[in-house]
DNA sequence: TGTACATCAGTGAACGCGCGTTCACTGATGTAC
DNA sequence: TGTACATCAGTGAACGCGCGTTCACTGATGTAC
């Protein structure tokens, strides 16, 4: 976040955002206490108090960078969708994601979420437009609006429902699969809305 | 759970459930502590012991009574669904039922969720079994499985996301249009493959 | 019906724990002259 | 370049808290005769 030079520790303020992200790839729990993130930064109980006014603040600063990394897994699961097809590779992304980093996505959207946070408001506002522009590409005669929420939610849910064990993912490939399906019966609509691709 | 007569306090077990049921209504924080339950339900803090072995257990009671009352809503939106008018107005009300209680629906999903809990165990898998006999109702020639697997993660998704402020949630109207509106476009789909029903 | 006993639901003190946060501090870094 | 000073990142002791869980207990309820 910060990019100042070093000084004592060097960037605290990143070092305890990286601790954290340790913490929750390992136990899972989605729980974040400051104290065991400084014990993990190796730092005092106390020094994160210098770059983080509270525990929600460093939370809020770990799910932004979530946000960021989804994002970035996003668009390297396809740079420019311009298919169905492109769309769904982008989908198994997402849900990919959240069950590669459970605790990480539980905490990004399970946490009570304030809205002070600017890091955190503007990350999960670029989501919101990343998804809509996306959307927008391959069915520009759709609502975009309308078509991305609900493209949205269908894959929220698929990554949530995994999440909490309620489908098979046993392997990376059922669950691609499933996904694949669940958003090609949703896009045969959309594509049947302009003149467009493909449908299946 | 127990319908045991009147010993000491009547029915201590179910006392407890209730009591955590008005903290997450209360605090909205899916955080639950088996001292405040104990507190709330105006026992000591070691009483519940006689009826849950730990904390754990008394959560996933909790959470099976959730998806148990979240049955009763959805068979409340319509008893034996036929049409896809009726499947959506039990998708509304899912979504409903989790802005009524979003606490109680973070908890049910969100938590650890312990396979060891046979209470928690069958009320999941009622509710899958529930999503999948309705749809089959409604579309009787699709592949239940699959397209209920669909629905269950648009409508979940949806929840979520309102439940994290991330749709527009400001009237029960807008959402529910919103969902009407998500629903209707999978359905489609699905309509156009049996010979059945309407399609919009 | 009445007494003796067993059961077991609920009590209350106590344990050790990790937590968030405060405070006065120290000591390294950077700055002014 | 060298010294005096200000800044401020990180320390460590201390606070009060609520938590889950244990334990030996007490006292009401139910049961056998």
């Amino acid at each position: 976040m910060s990019q100042a030079a070093a000084y004592h520790h060097g960037d605290l303020a990143a070092a305890c955002v990286q601790a954290a992200r340790e913490l929750l790839e390992e136990d899972g729990s989605a729980a974040l206490s400051l104290r065991a993130v400084a014990r993990r930064a190796g730092v005092s109980a106390t020094a994160p108090y210098r770059h983080y006014p509270d525990r929600e603040s460093l939370v809020s600063a770990v799910a932004a960078q979530g946000y960021r990394e989804l994002a970035e897994d996003l668009a390297g699961a396809h740079p420019s969708p311009t298919t169905p097809e492109d769309l769904i590779a982008i989908a198994v992304a997402y849900v990919r994601f959240a069950l590669d980093h459970p605790a990480l996505f539980r905490a990004m959207f399970a946490e009570p979420c304030d809205p002070s946070s600017a890091d955190r408001v503007s990350a999960t506002a670029a989501l919101t437009e990343y998804v809509q522009g996306i959307v927008h590409a391959v069915f520009p005669e759709a609502d975009a609006a309308a078509l991305s929420t609900t493209v949205w939610a269908l894959v929220h849910g698929l990554a949530f429902l995994h999440l909490d064990g309620k489908l098979d993912s046993s392997t990376p490939e059922v669950v691609a699969a499933q996904i694949r399906a669940a958003v090609e019966a949703l896009f045969t609509v959309a594509a049947s809305l302009p003149a467009s691709t493909r449908s299946a």
